[in-house]
This record gives C-alpha cells, sequence and structure tokens, in this order.
DNA sequence: CTCAAAATGATAGACGTCTATCATAAAATG
DNA sequence: CATTTTATGATAGACGTCTATCATTTTGAG
C-alpha cells in the first residue's frame, strides 16, 4: 500500500520510465496506444506525481513579490505581518517571498516599484492597485514576460491582472445594513459615513447596504468624510443632535479616529442611548473600540486569508492550473466583541527547526 | 541569491557536511564550539532546510487517520467532504488520509474502529469524541505506540488526546446572545432551545446566551427537545401563543426540522412579527432556510477550517513541534444571508496532473 | 525490400537531504 | 607517551522525479 511511483506505472502500462515520463510531462513523440496505456496505468494505480521529487529535481522555487503601500494606516501593517508570516510558513516549501514597500496612493511611486522588478526573476507579483497609465503598462510589460499579476485589496480593470483577490464589497455592504435592521425592529433612522462615494469599494458597500435595509428604516444622506477624522466627528454630533432617535451608524470606510471621539462623547453624555456602531476592518484600534463597547460589530476582510489566498493562487498559475470563478472573492465577517478571532501574534521565533 | 544548502552552511562553518548535518539532526557527538559555529553560519546565511528534500530522503509520508461519525446528519456529511478535499489537496505532499466511518452515538463502534487501527501504522487520528471506558483504553493503547489522538468537535478529557480542535461554545453562544440583545432594543422576550443541557457543548453555549443577553430583555426557561423535532415544534407553537410579542428564538442545539416548520407556520400566518432567529451549522437545510429569509442568522463552525487545522496541528505534532495554546480553538463564525460563503463544492476532477 | 522517420528503451547525472560506514585526526586519560 | 575516547572528514547510496543523450526497435512510405 505505498504510493506508487513513476516507475510502477510504467511497469504496469507495460512501457519504459521514459515513455511513461514523456506522457506524464507532455513531451511528445509518443504513439496514441502508449499514451492511452500510460494514462490508464495512472488512473487504475492512482498515481499522483510526486510534487516535491519534482520540484526537487527542477531545481525549481517559486519567487513572489509583494507590494504593500507603506504607512496608510494600521490594516496595511497587518497586511505586511500577515505576509512575513506566510512567508515563513512556506520557507520550506522552496517558496520565495518578498515585501516591498511602496509609497500609499501614488500610482507613481507604484510603477517604479512595479518597473523595477522587471528584471527579478519573478514568478508572481501581488500588488494594491491604482490605476494610472504608467502602472498599467508596466503590468503588462510584467504579464508579457510571464510574470502573473495579481490585484489585491483594490482591482484594475479585469483584462490586465491574471486574479483579483479582495472583500466581496456588495455583501459586506449588505452585511452592515442586516446589523442596523435587527437593531431598528420598529423603523429609525439611520447614518452612514463614507469616504468618498467616488471610491469604488465604498460605493459598492453603500449600495449593498441600501440593498439590505429593512423597508421601514430611514436612510440618511451618506456623508462623506475625506478622510479628514474631525468631518466625521462634527457629522455624527449634528446628527445626532439632530436624530435623538438615532438607531445606527455605518462607518463605510476607514478613518475612524473621528468616529472613536464623537461616540466617545455620546457614551460620556448618556443623554442618549447610543447607537447601533457598525464598521469595517478589525485593526487594532477598532479592536479595542470593540472590546470596551464603544462600537458593536465590525466587518472585517480577513487580510490573513487574503494573502494565504493570493499565495494559493500564484502557485496554481504558476503550476499550470486555471483559478475557479470565484476563487479570489472574500467573503466578508462579522464580529462582535464575543468572537472577536484572537490578535494576530507576532510568530514565535522557532529553533534551527526540526 | 540562491538558497543556501547545507554544504554552504558547512562551508560557511569551516566543517564538512557530516558535521553539518550531526548538528541539524540532533544526532550528537560533535563538539561545543563546533556545534555553535554550524548555529552562527545557519543563522548568518538564513539557511532553512529544505523539507521537501528532507521527507524524500527519509521516504517518510504521512499517514492520517479520521473517524467521522455516520449518517447523524448533514453535518458530518461536510466534515467528511472537506477531509476528502484536504486528502487531495495534500496527497502530493506525502500525507496520506483515509476516512474511516463509524456508527453515530456508539461508544462500542467507535472503540472498535480504534482498536483496528492500531497496527495500521499511522501517525495521527482525528475523531469526534464519545466517552467510554473502552474508548479511552483504545486511545491510550494508540497513543502509548506513538500515535498522536486529536478528538474533533467534541472533546474526553483533557489529559488523554493530545489536542482538541473544536468550536468555542462560550463564545458561540455568547455571539447568539448578542444578536438577539441587538434586535431587542427595547427590552423583550428570548425562547432558547436546546438540545439537552447534560450535553456539554449546549450548556456552554446556553451559558454564552446569557452572559451576552441585555439585561432589560427576558429569557424564557431553555427548552430541551432531546432532538425531537415534534418536541421543539410544539414548543414554538406554545410559546409564540403565550407571548405574541417575542423577539428571538436561539436553537442551540442542531435539530432543525421541528423548527422550520414551526416557522413556516408563522410565515404563513402572518399575525405576528416574526421572531429573530438564530442557529447553529450551515448545512445545506439551514443554508436553504437563510436563503428564504425563513431564519435570520446562522453560527459556523466552520468545519472545513477545523479539518485543516486538524491536518496542520497532527502535521506540527508530526514534525516534534510543540502546538500553540489556542490552536485548536475555533471562532464562530456568524453568518446572514448578506455574507453566506459559497457551498462547499464537490472538487473539479482534475486531469493527471501538470 | 530499403531507408528514413517515428517511437521506444536504457541509463546517467542532477536536485538537497538522510543515513550509514569507515577512516582519520584531535583530545582526554592514565 | 601510549592508549582509549571523542570528534571530524569523506563518501556512497537512497528517495522520486526531471532532463538529456544515445542506442535500438518499430512503423510507414516509396
Amino acid at each position: 500500500m505505498v504510493k506508487p511511483t513513476l516507475m510502477d506505472v510504467a511497469a504496469a502500462a507495460g512501457v519504459s520510465y521514459a515513455t511513461a515520463d514523456r506522457v506524464l510531462n507532455r513531451r511528445g513523440g509518443v504513439a496514441e496506444k502508449s499514451v492511452l496505456r500510460v494514462l490508464a496505468a495512472i488512473e487504475q494505480l492512482g498515481y499522483t506525481r510526486d510534487v516535491t521529487a519534482a520540484n526537487l529535481a527542477r531545481g525549481r522555487s517559486y519567487n513572489y513579490a509583494f507590494l504593500i503601500p507603506a504607512q496608510a494606516g494600521a490594516f496595511f501593517g497587518e497586511m505586511r505581518a500577515a505576509v512575513k508570516a506566510e512567508a515563513k510558513a512556506r520557507a520550506s516549501q522552496r517558496i520565495n517571498i518578498t515585501i516591498e514597500e511602496v509609497p500609499a496612493f501614488n500610482s507613481d511611486g507604484l510603477a517604479e516599484v512595479l518597473e523595477s522588478c522587471i528584471d527579478r526573476d519573478l514568478s508572481g507579483i501581488c500588488l494594491v492597485a491604482i490605476d494610472s497609465p504608467r502602472v498599467r503598462k508596466a503590468i503588462q510589460e510584467l504579464r508579457a514576460k510571464g510574470v502573473f499579476v495579481l490585484t489585491l485589496v483594490a482591482d484594475t480593470q479585469s483584462d490586465s491582472r491574471d486574479a483579483y483577490i479582495g472583500l466581496d464589497n456588495l455583501a459586506a455592504g449588505r452585511t452592515a445594513g442586516r446589523v442596523l435592521s435587527l437593531a431598528s425592529r420598529d423603523g429609525g433612522v439611520v447614518l452612514p459615513i463614507a469616504g468618498s462615494l467616488d471610491a469604488a469599494d465604498h460605493a459598492l458597500r453603500f449600495k449593498g447596504f441600501k440593498q439590505a435595509i429593512a423597508f421601514d428604516v430611514t436612510v440618511l444622506p451618506v456623508i462623506e468624510s475625506y478622510d479628514r477624522p474631525e468631518n466625521v466627528a462634527e457629522a455624527v454630533r449634528s446628527t445626532l443632535e439632530a436624530h435623538p432617535n438615532l438607531i445606527g451608524i455605518y462607518s463605510i470606510g476607514s478613518g475612524q479616529n473621528g468616529l472613536f471621539t464623537a461616540l466617545s462623547e455620546v457614551q460620556k453624555s448618556a443623554t442618549y442611548q447610543r447607537p447601533v456602531v457598525v464598521l469595517h476592518d478589525l485593526v487594532g484600534s477598532v479592536r479595542t473600540a470593540l472590546t470596551i463597547g464603544l462600537v458593536d460589530a465590525v466587518i472585517d476582510q480577513k487580510p490573513d486569508q487574503q494573502i494565504a489566498r493570493a499565495l494559493d493562487a500564484m502557485k496554481a498559475l504558476s503550476d499550470g492550473e486555471t483559478l475557479p470563478a470565484d476563487f479570489g472573492t472574500i467573503v466578508p465577517s462579522l464580529y462582535f466583541q464575543d468572537n472577536m478571532p484572537p490578535a494576530p501574534a507576532d510568530g514565535p521565533e522557532k529553533g534551527p527547526s526540526l
């Protein structure tokens, strides 16, 4: 009951190892009937190639690069940590991963890094896309050289990358809408706050939100904060004054500081029953806010899972497989203080292995 | 910039390959100073052993068995599918997985299968525990032979297995409590239904539920259904009559059929506003109920993740690593119809690989 | 039937590691 | 200093696959 080798297959098919190998690796020059006999033997013995031995023989290793925006909030910090963790975990499997920092919100900076990757013998690149002609050109050149290009978190045009791994923003918005609808059993008023509805992801979330909100709940006009905390704080304050019975707030974007200050004021004054607050991305500060009960629910896009997915995708592509249609779709997770996953640990140093 | 081999390490340390190998594999008989030099070289070069080559040389393969209860509802069906999927995915990495069906709710049947595993050259076994002297004895014998034994979904005494992978039932209950509290903003009445509070998992969920429920919400006495659908249906009916304003139902256990029938009656009669319903495990029927809006929220224990975790755990143990403390804790996921993950596909047949 | 083309067989060396053996060198013992 | 211990070096064969080369057989065309 040991695992059959290609030798066993060859024997079973009544051909030599060389022929079996020619079939397995599609080298051609094999007669039809021999091909069939080998395939039959593979089928019958349940042969699967020992990929580890194969990679060893090929001297093949996978080189992947992740381009992660520098700074730009705790979210990408967690992302970077996740990449490092995966890099460590897969190092023993001939998968080499490097992290390149790119300046945030700067398409030229991104393009520059992309261009520098062109002669680096990479098999795949993951980037948080910012669209610009120069970026698109760099991506095209990379792909022309056989490098797989995946977008992460933010997408480009779908025909100019090999895959997109990212949150299903529509589902995320719907989930938020559902939570606030649950909380407004007998109708009520809720306030959506976005960074900017020009951003595709925010717009999608808002769309989903409206889809899922109950018919008897009033959605106030969305506030666009343009990522300025004081805007958010001010908006929350004035809305609470105008609608003392405000039932919920959905913070669509990621500038949470203004929200937190406004909320703690409310919590202190305690004249109102605090509205139910739903926001995005379980990063450090949000985690704290959730723990102390400043907010109620967090919709997370699971950066660690995204990284793992991205790597699986790149590996699959490198191995010539095709990805299932919805492979890149990350389903939003909903967390309360009650089911928060443990904070990502900074991987414990291990000794020099086994 | 290629990955250094043990040869490189030996050269850098100024020792022979043999000595480097003795250090790496702790074979002993190496002078202190040589050990240090080798370790320094490893550190300096950033050497990591190529596990694939190592396993190849060792001729090592990992044989694991999963004992999954037969029938007993769709949940274990999904579990079995998940095992199969993982088995396929890891087959190329010298990991062989077999599934053994064991009769449900039958400790002797379980023990029998366990006993039959003793001389099967396994490195690990995963089982859904049912406690009994005979089962415990079989487990002990297996462990005495160096087989790692993990419990899945249901645990035994913690000192008689190597790890437990399973849902954090307290967190699950708390999450349910939170959802129903959200829905009862101005107080109200909620109904918990369990299979039996004698079952440890149900008791824990109920405990968490009460912890998280808001102070102004009334929790009716828990109904114990003993997994009989008609009990559940009857209980729901009479409770709705007595409490027309019933706000929520938390179904702690897994006998959902009675619940569904009662709920569809309510939905038809439409005299009441249907209570918010929270239940467990996103299996096929529950998925449907969620989609058509018969229920509102599902707490899932992610069987696929559990399987993956269990395999990672067994592999780590086989490799002589120790598991982090909370490795086996599965954080409950909360799904609405809006963020349901795609139904598990029956893995597409792939051709004879690359 | 002849000869080229196509198909097949046989086999060697590599990949990075493990395991084992044998010989030699260095250190410790008395 | 002689002798045992202990430490090190050198190296070969295995693991399953890939890649390449060369020799041989089979096939098909003329």
